[in-house]
DNA sequence: TGCTTATATAAGTATATTGTTATAAGTTAA
DNA sequence: TTAACTTATAACAATATACTTATATAAGCA
């Protein structure tokens, strides 16, 4: 294993906040294995859309996903450039996987919609 | 390696939210690898006493720390009982240590009015 | 162009969080 | 018992957070 770097105490608090959200620990966890595309988590989480986009947008300015257009789609994705991704991945590893919210979708057919 | 276990997404962010308080991060990291008084905290950090008592009791309600009396003093250490231990204990791990605080308190003799 | 769809932003509200000061409760010792 | 000391709790205020609805922006298409 190599050596693990640190994160100040400051930022990881910061990370940590921003991860301190149902909602948006969800979406991470979701995003650690999938691309995913607004449109999905707002079928996904019981919330309006602006409440997901304000989610994506701390998530964003957090540093830890990036987003791509993709015609009039928004994806998001985990941002791998990320100073701090080891960290984040390290948390997420020990979360259970959320794959059966894209299974509902899947079932659902609108998983598709927006590839 | 051990199999790692998995939190619960609701478990998870109620902890990581306990954590993602510069305040609360620093008191676990010391915690780490130094049982520590109340009246230490109280040097320590630039706030209130029941601030102080205030943090320690979120920490403690969501079982991450234990305290112990001792005479009129409160010891607080990591619950190593807890369920989570090895999840917390993985996120303490990323984070610089935060001895200089111990030490300052040593430099003005106050570390050890307590023990 | 105008219409539809996807997403973001603005503004407002309810609730949560983090601090404060005042006070209570528990321990020690005179 | 009374006083001093340590910590916790209560009450409150300021600020932050997470929603909501309304609206703006951007892309695709008839």
């Amino acid at each position: 294993m190599n050596v693990k770097s640190t994160v100040e105490i400051e930022t990881a608090a910061n990370i940590l906040k921003l991860l301190g959200d149902k909602t948006r620990l969800t979406m991470m966890k979701l995003l650690q294995v999938n691309e995913c595309c607004v449109c999905e988590f707002v079928e996904i989480f019981k919330i309006s859309q602006p409440a997901i986009s304000q989610h994506l947008r701390k998530l964003r300015d957090g540093g830890l996903v990036q987003e791509t257009r993709r015609g009039q789609w928004i994806h998001y994705s985990i941002n791998k450039e990320s100073e701090h991704y080891d960290f984040v991945q390290s948390l997420l590893d020990y979360l259970p996987g959320q794959e059966k919210y894209l299974e509902e979708l899947a079932a659902q057919g609108l998983r598709i919609i927006c590839d």
